[in-house]
DNA sequence: CCGTCAGTACTGTACCGTCTAGTCTAAGCG
DNA sequence: CGCTTAGACTAGACGGTACAGTACTGACGG
């Protein structure tokens, strides 16, 4: 029964080592997202990930060093996900307009899922105790968002799409003028309050609306 | 020495287990505020209530209980801070967006408080255990003031100050506008990210700069 | 044979909630 | 004033459970 996964088909005894691994970080994803850090115990894990308690102590020292390791792992997967790639020429005002709305529909997509929405409470209901976690979270998620979006702005200012006199500002704003209701919104009252995506998509489109009606140049609005 | 407060001057029985009910509400919020809910244990709490833990199960049956005590009570008290009394009668476009700075900035400086961003943490952090907590933070917070807002949006565009079409989605805007970027920071980067008052107003009237710029009648505008 | 692992027992600690035995205070009564 | 009663409180022990991390035994694969 325990051959039913054969190493991954590596066959060799360092693959199934690293299948191990595997299969106690997603056991440890699983069950730390689903009863945060006090409430998750080892052996659930272990007996999750089909793997003796002592495998898993050999593997990550200790149930911080796990933990770290998750949550790591998670944040910088997810902040890579919304990576703001580069910015395409835009030369028209409507092509902004529709740039900024799939991006902060992309956003919200990302962001929005139950996974992500349990680590962010988890994290932050673990501030106190793991304070680097959180300011990892922030750095990989928020701030890696504005200071994508205030270059981005700033180039739109200098073609004369936009007219922005501090992009840092302009960035703050519209990236919580998209998120903040609903993610405040999920986090509070859970998963089921998760808007579907057409939900999501009129929530990017009102806050490009309020954005562009701020810092949109007059001449070419409407 | 146990004399030194005599039961808060009444001196009676009822007056005594009334100041016990106390100390212990105030020594709860203490830990659970830093320790977290399943960090917190009773003991901690009876010795630092002064108190004999048996005292304190007589007041309050449980651990769970007496969670939800305090973070009821807390919610409801940081509610009615924020309250916006009724809303004065504004005829000039200036006068408009003095109001609204002072009402952003009393908003921020009540939210971004230690104990109620730990708050906050610990509402979120056990979103899962308490979902009725969560519920209730959010309905006396962001749900309150923002129909509270939407209301006042509703008269103002009646009175010409503004053109809001749809008000909930302009008083939503205007709250996250203000709010989200401060508190963010300060839920993921700790008590110690709290910006000082003078940041704070900052952020308000860079917030109501904005927002007016979107829905302020143009020719009023400056 | 040697390394890796499963299975499991074990150690030490922590903690919720209860229980017991006794103290303190206010009040009623002779 | 002395005695009693009732209720609230203290201090600490205790039962029962949970859990992090370790130790040990035996099996399996190369």
């Amino acid at each position: 029964m325990e051959e039913a996964h054969p190493s991954s088909e590596t066959g060799g005894n360092v693959g199934r080592s690293a299948d191990k691994r595997r299969a106690i970080l997603n056991a440890a994803e699983d069950v730390f997202l689903r009863s945060g850090y006090l409430g998750t115990n080892m052996d659930e894990i272990a007996a999750q990930s089909q793997v003796s308690k002592q495998t898993v102590y050999k593997h990550f020292g200790s149930k911080d060093a796990l933990f770290i390791e998750i949550v790591t792992t998670m944040t910088n997967e997810a902040g890579d996900l919304v990576h703001p790639e580069d910015v395409p020429e835009l030369t028209d005002f409507h092509e902004l307009a529709d740039y900024l709305c799939d991006y902060a529909y992309r956003q919200l997509a990302v962001v929005l899922t139950p996974r992500l929405m349990q680590l962010r409470r988890l994290v932050i209901g673990e501030v106190v105790r793991f304070p680097d976690l959180a300011r990892t979270l922030y750095e990989h998620g928020p701030q890696r968002a504005i200071s994508a979006l205030a270059a981005a702005f700033e180039r739109f200012t200098d073609r004369g799409l936009l007219t922005v006199s501090d992009p840092q500002t302009a960035a703050i704003q519209f990236n919580w003028l998209v998120m903040s209701a609903p993610l405040n919104q999920a986090m509070l009252l859970g998963d089921s309050a998760i808007p579907p995506p057409a939900e999501l998509r009129r929530y990017a489109e009102q806050g490009v609306t309020t954005f562009l009606a701020a810092y949109g140049r007059p001449a070419a609005q409407t």
